[in-house]
DNA sequence: TAATATAAGGAACGGCCGTTCCGTTTGTCA
DNA sequence: TGACAAACGGAACGGCCGTTCCTTATATTA
């Protein structure tokens, strides 16, 4: 028991069911963001050309399944924001740009919307130690920014999840005619801070 | 068929069912809010002291009922922008006012969060006449403020929501110690368009 | 290429929950 | 107060959907 861990995460995968896991995966994003987290295992299954059963090899349930795609997402916030620390430039221009290629990825997959918003607490909790991450590496970008002046001072790390929370809303749902771009444009602005009156 | 109308909206209902009529919304609200609009209609029910059949005479189906109270939810908003429409001051204090009023009844009332991210396309569509009444009257208010050059020139009306939407997204799941307060009178500020630097 | 563990497939199960139905109760009106 | 329509109650129904389970297929390794 000590020696050999039959639990071990990272134990190697047959060929086949390394690729199945990837197409289950790829196919719950397409299909959760045409339907909502309420479409079926078996509408994934059925995307992914393959059997629920197969699914439920890999998930031992539909919230897992659920659960890892929020971390996922989460993961690609926070290599954005890792790779927003590497940018040369004015912090603030390279935080407004990391937050457009956030919501960028936010219209891409409306998987996240759904998943966020009606997947109840565990998916929240279980994906902390990713917020967290997100969390601290976002903090870092925002402190650049104030620091140089660029930012309004009166801004909080957790303020910007909000905000991008009413942009990736109105890509849901909103009157046609409405765009998420123009909201998220008048959002940097108003975090740049620049007067801008009447 | 011309004098008689069977489908008349306003027929007098008998004192009971106008009494439980209330009862039932009353207890939808207090348990969407409680677990969200995944509760069971047998919950309402229970809350309610009554039976299911009698939440069914009233309102033929669960998303009629859901629907109803997303009504009434944006008439509360409507009212409270009328009601802002006539108090003298100044126009962008007077807004202010009203959105802290907006968001302490999504607060006292998540039932709407739930409903309004929960419940699909149709409770937006069916609450069509009362979203676009709410804004027309947004839009007087934020020319006021505007015309006053008390507040930011580049918002629309359609901004208002959207920024909302993250102040209560802030009431429901968030890290604890995040007060949404802070948050609106983050947005408010912002509104305004006070430069405010670091 | 044979042996074996690992993985896939998908029919069937079971529980949950919206909805129906009909027997009973209650308000209303003369 | 009696008659009647209106409203209520709640057991039961039926469909949907997450999950299981056992048979079959496939990768791997020697």
């Amino acid at each position: 028991m000590s020696t050999t861990e039959n639990t071990d995460p990272v134990r190697q995968l047959r060929s086949d069911a390394r690729r199945n896991r990837q197409r289950i995966l790829d196919a719950a994003v397409e299909v959760f963001s045409e339907q909502g987290v309420e479409a079926q295992i078996d509408d994934v299954a059925r995307r992914a050309d393959l059997g629920v059963g197969t699914i439920y090899r890999h998930f031992p349930t539909k919230e897992a399944l659920v659960t890892e795609l929020v971390r996922r997402k989460f993961r690609q916030f926070a290599a954005n924001a890792r790779e927003a620390l590497t940018v040369e430039g004015e912090p603030f221009e390279v935080l407004a740009d990391m937050l457009r290629a956030d919501a960028e990825l936010c219209a891409r997959d409306a998987s996240l919307q759904h998943a966020l918003t009606g997947a109840g607490e565990s998916a929240w909790t279980h994906a902390q130690a990713e917020i967290d991450e997100l969390s601290g590496l976002l903090g870092e970008l925002v402190g650049r920014a104030q620091q140089a002046g660029a930012m309004r001072g009166d801004i909080g790390v957790d303020d910007i999840p909000m905000l991008m929370c009413g942009v990736s809303a109105t890509m849901t749902h909103t009157a046609p005619g409405f765009d998420w771009h123009r909201h998220l444009e008048l959002v940097i602005a108003m975090l740049r801070g620049d007067g801008h009156r009447a």
